[in-house]
DNA sequence: AGGCGCATTGACACCGGTTTCCTAAGCCGC
DNA sequence: GCGGCTTAGGAAACCGGTGTCAATGCGCCT
């Protein structure tokens, strides 16, 4: 009762929706009400009970709350990328959404091979009754998690480059264009014996960029052989040993489009192993555009996704019904890459 | 009353404290008391409820559990890190600790030199009522932060470079001997005329990294002169001018040890730009050995600081009190550095 | 034998919200 | 002016665990 100044926050105990009811003279269920947005509070009633709500600081406490909802307020990150930049940026984007939002942001990597991982899973889901969960790519295209979460009626967004389910539960890269413009750069630099190094055939990802690296060279009238379409794993070393086959073919490549960055530095490393010199002897493309991109001699060219972008997207499906936007219309910008031009691709010459 | 096959967790519900306490024919509050190991429980009585745990597949829930004990079951990580390596190896190691221990880490990036960090992380800990957190540099050397965190009565580890705090509530890295195993490495190789690129002189590391570095060399004889020693701010950019500044000197150094990859990348890329060839016209040494040290040609010799040990590491010590081990000592294993030796320093000839 | 102290256990309120159910008031048409 | 319908708001149970404190039973002491 002896309130000092009371403006917010000062004393040690924060307050309760009782105190918040006693002050505003009403029950805590309409207090309850107005948090929750409940249509059935007169005007007036709201604007004395927010009075409250604010002149005490009150904050409902969210464990309380989770436990009376039967649901947390929790999003879960799951994820089985093993470059921290990707899983960090996208980490980013999704706190960007969640701020303010009284939600906050649980990781779990996995490994989508390890035999317990929906037991996994289903822990962390069933356990925590998470809110919902965000999964990029590749655990976003794994089916049986899908399956587990729609059992476990845990709503998800899947971050992937095809659009495997419905729109609200989507946050679709066009990977397709990102390939075609790394294409066209090295079409326009006058290359024409292209080749690339493809990632695990088990992400959808290396399937569309592939396709859209293929296809925007057949439009200029060019072909890739199959002795320049090569199977990478994603990995510096795959990406070695693909630069090797290719620079000692007879007929070597004038430029390779790896469908990452590390590839691509591994290709870098070998074409200097075997002592060419580097742009001038060899374009290179990569894509993710990871920092070391910027870093690395030759700088390399590059093709950016939004990581950030699509982690605050994901985030926002996910949180819409909360917003009171419907579930299925969320207007969604297409997400797309952009090629960031730097020296290890230049005019064939 | 209508029991199906009781086996385990089949039906949709999950079982509840109070299930359990029907099939083990206790009160609801001795199960509890097994569940939190108290050892006011006769052992065959101990047994009996265990007994209808497992055959109830009963987890407590932590929100209601949390609710009680007016403290969550989540740990938080508080990092203003800008390196995703750093992070996300920090996440791996606090996770290893935390698995089948039912807490969950929750990410919280922040700024610290926004105006509402303070404001930012009170309302993270106190909503979410934190178990813990667990900070590495930078903000794990802001005493502000620490103050907050003291005053909130949230516990918290330290990961720093020097022990600023009680034992238990610090994991503390040898920086110094990192960098005086790279003093050293240099000075073997025939190095005298040796340059040191230091961090953001805000860092903690970045202070004893140069200590570590100077004491090593004077050791050995060899001494830095002041135009040799530089400040750098950590970044690339940094690096790329301190690289300038110090190829341009009269008599440049031979060799060069800047206090993170980041910045010995940029240390390259100058040399580049002026024309030098790696690493015959000079020798670079980074700290941290980010993934792409190995993939930078030359290939860079660094420092390697066993990051997700080190998250571990704090995770066991901030759940100490909950296993039951004495919050003062846990025997510390040293965290010690490993110097990675590639290409990118080498003899002086 | 009676009393004491300890080891065990349960009844009941409580953590801080939400939901269910119910009441009373306001408003309509007749 | 009255019944019926809609709406604002309250009482009490409930979400799934924990704390407090008293009750029970038992061995031991004098």
């Amino acid at each position: 009762m002896s309130e000092d100044d009371s403006r917010s926050a000062k004393p040690g105990k924060r307050a309760t929706i009782n105190d918040v009811a006693r002050v505003a003279e009403v029950s805590k269920k309409t207090v309850s009400r107005v948090i929750n947005q409940s249509p059935f509070v007169r005007e007036d009633t709201r604007e004395r009970v927010q009075a409250a709500i604010d002149e005490l600081g009150f904050v409902p406490d969210p464990q309380a709350r989770g436990l009376a909802f039967r649901r947390s307020f929790l999003v879960g990150m799951i994820y089985d990328q093993p470059s921290p930049t990707y899983v960090v940026n996208m980490q980013q984007g999704i706190l960007d959404a969640l701020k303010g939002s009284g939600f906050e942001l649980v990781v779990h990597p996995c490994s989508r091979n390890s035999p317990t991982l929906l037991k996994d899973i289903r822990g962390f889901v069933e356990r925590q009754r998470l809110f919902g969960v965000i999964m990029p790519p590749s655990v976003s295209e794994d089916d049986s998690v899908i399956e587990l979460l729609q059992e476990l009626d845990c709503p998800y967004v899947r971050i992937a480059s095809l659009a495997l389910d419905e729109p609200q539960n989507m946050v679709v890269t066009n990977d397709w264009i990102g390939a075609a413009e790394a294409a066209q750069h090295l079409a326009d630099l006058g290359h024409r014996r292209i080749a690339l190094v493809r990632g695990l055939a088990s992400f959808r990802s290396s399937v569309v960029r592939g396709q859209g690296f293929i296809d925007a060279l057949a439009e200029r009238g060019i072909d890739i052989p199959a002795a320049y379409d090569l199977q990478g794993a994603y990995t510096y070393e795959s990406g070695v040993e693909a630069g090797h086959a290719l620079l000692s073919l007879p007929e070597p490549p004038t430029a390779i489009f790896t469908l990452n960055d590390d590839m691509a530095l591994g290709v870098m490393q070998a074409a200097r192993e075997r002592g060419m010199e580097l742009p001038r002897d060899l374009s290179i493309v990569g894509f993710d555009d990871l920092p070391m991109a910027a870093r690395v001699w030759p700088n390399l060219t590059s093709v950016r996704l939004p990581i950030r972008d699509m982690g605050r997207m994901a985030a926002e499906k996910l949180l819409a019904p909360t917003r009171g936007v419907d579930p299925a219309k969320l207007q969604q910008p297409e997400v797309r890459p952009a090629l960031v031009v730097r020296r290890s691709a230049i005019p064939l010459g």
